[in-house]
DNA sequence: ACTTCATTTCGTTATATGGCGAAATATACA
DNA sequence: TGTATATTTCGCCATATAACGAAATGAAGT
């Protein structure tokens, strides 16, 4: 039960929420995703950190970024359930849709270190 | 966004879901609930108000008893989605099985007043 | 090796959550 | 009306969680 209970838990913060919506726009650094969200990195990468060890995303090193992306064939099949349902959700919320627009515009050489 | 967190929030604690799982096999008043969770009426009584509020679950009055049971047919498709995903999982777990068989013997009126 | 900068880890703080017992409420029955 | 009992509400406590800033880590380029 373990399990199924870290993966709703996962799903039930507003900020988590908003970052698996705009992974599925496309993958991103955690600079990009600390902007959009404007919170500190410290923040953003604590709620990374926690829904990887769920599996619902995964991360790849590139250079020194890590980019973040949704587990689209995940192991476990409930993973892949919640990506599902969530990908059917919150079609019309105003911050999803906000958060979506700037994923697919943000580019993190003009974004970071500045 | 506020309706799905709550959702998230709900099915995010053990002893909720083993409500949820519980309520599977038929309703139950809640000195049933509380019996076979083994935690003070109080609590057990928060946690349904807390499931009732999503509208994972409702009541009926009967008597002196408030019967709960999932909502099957909710307004809310998302509640419906929900409770779809969990009625296929922990189909295997040794408290949900011992919960359940539990739900499906216990009587009221010999558990409850002794 | 040194610097830069993205990311993570650590320590702290404020709030949220889950648990209990006691008291309040509501319903049946004498 | 009064009693019994199921449920809820309230106040309290311990722990969990989300946020931050500062310090540590790791990779690229000088």
């Amino acid at each position: 039960m373990r399990t199924e209970i870290k993966l709703f838990k996962a799903l039930s913060d507003t900020n988590r929420i908003r970052i698996l919506k705009m992974l599925e726009v496309r993958p991103l650094c955690v600079c990009e995703i600390t902007e959009i969200l404007g919170l500190a990195p410290s923040t953003v990468s604590k709620h990374l950190s926690l829904l990887r060890d769920t599996e619902l995303i995964g991360d790849i090193k590139e250079g020194r970024w890590v980019n973040y992306h949704l587990q689209a064939g995940a192991d476990d099949e409930r993973v892949q359930q919640l990506l599902n349902l969530l990908a059917e959700w919150l079609p019309e919320d105003k911050i999803i849709k906000s958060d979506q627009q700037k994923a697919g515009e943000v580019d993190r050489n003009i974004l970071c270190a500045s």
